[in-house]
This record gives structure tokens, C-alpha cells and sequence, in this order.
DNA sequence: CCAACTCATATCTCTCTGGTTATGAATAAA
DNA sequence: TTTATTCATAACCAGAGAGATATGAGTTGG
């Protein structure tokens, strides 16, 4: 069952896709040209990553004319924070937990 | 150049390998049988996960006796917040310029 | 209308990796 | 000292996916 954390994560995994990713939130919207130029990689792989992105959310695509401009979603990273904070909640439970235990045992 | 987030994002990708870090963050320190027995693959396949989790950084294995206890690293997650509050610092600076250049225009 | 441009899609290839079974090393128990 | 248990490693297999090239659809400019 490939839940929302999943596809973010296998997403964001490949690092032609971040950088990407991280273009278009440092420069705002972008062209697949101009994307392309700097991607390392031919213009059909930057169009299917650009796919792959805009399927997790990630980003927002404006036609305009024979050109098409992406955008990145930043709202689409929340799943991502709040896992992080979830796991980091998790360990502060298990602190609490363990605090409880020192408190009963100390009486 | 695969950099530290790089590590981090693909290790957390597979569903499998981020569900035995879940669990670690959630019950704290466990045996790799403990986790075999709720992960839904074979043995190895849960070692090799542990293997790559260890090499992220994720989980430290203590061994006691002829069983290995893991627990999850909760620290290793930090580049992982650096990253996302990274995005959410390009997207307000642009957002600043736009109202710096809106101020400009405005005088 | 025709040529050039921008991007998406189709197809193929090749590598990477997550899974399995088999096995061995180390430890505990009988 | 055997036997059983726990885990890691090796070898292998199959599926996924990231890349390239080829091509077509839609758009602009001459």
C-alpha cells in the first residue's frame, strides 16, 4: 500500500529529480528548456521527471503557447515534515515513557 | 556526487526498510528477529535493510549474546530537516524580492 | 503555407536493487 | 561435545526505473 510518504520519498529519491525539484523552488517558474539546459540529462528525461514531480504534487505546470512552465508546490512537502516529526515524536514518547517509569519507581 | 541527503532520501524510500525505522522510533531497541517477525520479508532481506539503515546512519545495532539489538538514530534525520527548511527558504526569499521589487515600484 | 521550435510520448536498453534460498559463523543450551 | 538458535553473507533472479534515441503533436514566425 504505497501511501503519500511513499510516493514523496521514492520522488524525491532520485537526485536528477531534487535538483530539479530544488531549481524551481530557488528560481521560481521555469520552462522545460531552460530546465534542460542545466539538467545534465536529454530533454525527454527532464519531461518525464517533470511527470513524475507533478504526480506527487510536487510541482504545478502553465501552458503558454509551444512552451510549457513548471512551479514547485512547496505545500506538497508537508506529508514530508510531518512524518519527520511524527518519528521524532515517536522518541520523545518512549522518553516520556521511560520518565513515567523513573517517577513510579522513585515513589 | 551522491551527498548526505541523497543517502538519506533513498534510504528511506523503500516501504519495507522505512517501516522497520518506523518501528525502531516507535518501540526503541529490537532484535532482528523481533522485526523479521512483523516485516513480512525472510531474514536477510530484513539484515540487508538494517545493513543500509546502519550505513545512513539511521539505526546503531548493539551486540548481546548471538542476537544484534538496532535502534533508530533520530539525529540522522536532521539533514533531512536542513533540506525541507532549505526549499521553504528559496521560496520566501523569492517571495521577499517580490515584495522588495513591489516596494521599488511603488515609490 | 512551410519551416523551425518546444515539449511529450513511445520504445528500447541496461543497471540497480529488493527479494529469495543456501550456507556459515558465533553463541547458547542440553 | 553435540544440538539448536540467531544473525550475516553469498549467489542468484526478476522487476523497476532512469537514461537514450526517434518521433509526433502543437505553436510560432517567415
Amino acid at each position: 500500500m504505497p501511501d503519500s510518504h511513499d510516493m514523496l520519498f521514492r520522488t524525491l529519491a532520485d537526485p536528477t529529480r531534487r535538483a530539479i525539484f530544488e531549481r524551481l523552488c530557488r528560481d521560481g517558474e521555469l520552462t522545460v528548456g531552460a530546465l534542460t539546459a542545466q539538467a545534465g540529462v536529454s530533454q525527454p528525461a527532464v519531461s518525464k521527471h517533470l511527470g513524475v514531480l507533478k504526480q506527487a504534487g510536487l510541482v504545478r505546470d502553465r501552458q503558454a503557447g509551444r512552451q510549457t512552465h513548471y512551479s514547485a508546490q512547496l505545500g506538497a512537502l508537508s506529508p514530508l515534515i510531518d512524518w519527520t516529526s511524527q518519528m521524532a515524536g515517536f522518541w520523545e514518547a518512549r522518553f516520556d515513557d521511560l520518565e513515567d517509569l523513573l517517577a513510579r519507581m522513585d515513589q
